[in-house]
DNA sequence: TGCCGTATCGAGATTGATTCTCATTCCAAC
DNA sequence: GTTGGAATGAGAATCAATCTCGATACGGCA
């Protein structure tokens, strides 16, 4: 019962909070922008309003359910957060996310930012690239 | 007379154009969105309509000039494009901005995009922290 | 189980960044 | 200098995201 989650979190179990969640759970592969929350509710039926969408993603965000990203065009998207850092690797075509860890790139990080005299409070690494599926790999653009 | 470096890019060297390059020239140790370049151009009184501002900074960005690059808040600045590859670290305090290359993390990432089956197209990797600057070092928040 | 006060919702207005439109102006080749 | 096509500027339009406020649902308590 996700009811839980969002009890335990300090926000009530609504309805609309209950669907925004579930949705989330069903797309654990991928980063979703409200739009496409939104569209994946309206395909199920769920009519939500796009405002609720915004105001609960934002209300997971200060809970420290779900983390926002923003990827290379700017745009704000969300995942579940699993508790653990992670750094992302993106399909360009079909919009797959695989998360990774890498301590090798990690101390790195930590190497350089004090070399030049910068407390690291915070850091974002995305690779963009094609997955193995056949319609992203063969692409030519 | 950098209005060769308009020429070369296929572009007409005219007065807002070199205006705006000029102001990013004196400004390469930050990234400027537009507003910033529109409010530099206000202090030295040219006076350009900010509708240019974005409309020569993207084509500065097709021809090469600049890099567009969506830092934290989502929103798009530009640098001049230097030519070689790097990687940011910026300031969350006065928004300084360091280049760096390093060649191990540069390697870790082919690798692991590799081992998860996607062909590398690019990245991106900005560590957020605070500088030595003593307004910024010794923040609270 | 039913009621009440408060948190939450939804629709539409609003904001802020960015892009588009189109009449006017500028550039560079002749 | 003239001229045609490219570039500019002002304001309208668009898009994502946020805010407002009357209507509604949640959950503690009788």
């Amino acid at each position: 019962m996700q009811s839980n989650d969002l009890k335990d979190a300090g926000l009530k179990a609504t309805q609309p909070r209950l669907k925004i969640l579930s949705i989330l759970e069903q797309n654990r592969d991928r980063h979703m922008s409200a739009e496409d929350v939104y569209r994946a509710l309206m395909d199920t039926g769920d009519d939500l309003g796009l405002a609720t969408i915004y105001r609960v993603l934002t209300q997971f965000e200060s809970a420290g359910l779900v983390i926002r990203h923003h990827f290379a065009d700017g745009h704000a998207v969300f995942e579940l957060d699993s508790g653990e850092h992670h750094d992302h690797i993106v399909c360009i075509d079909c919009g797959k996310v695989i998360e990774f860890v890498d301590n090798t790139i990690e101390r790195r990080q930590i190497r350089i930012a004090k070399e030049h005299g910068f407390r690291l409070a915070d850091h974002s690494l995305v690779l963009h690239g094609r997955c193995e599926r056949k319609d992203c790999a063969h692409r030519k653009r």
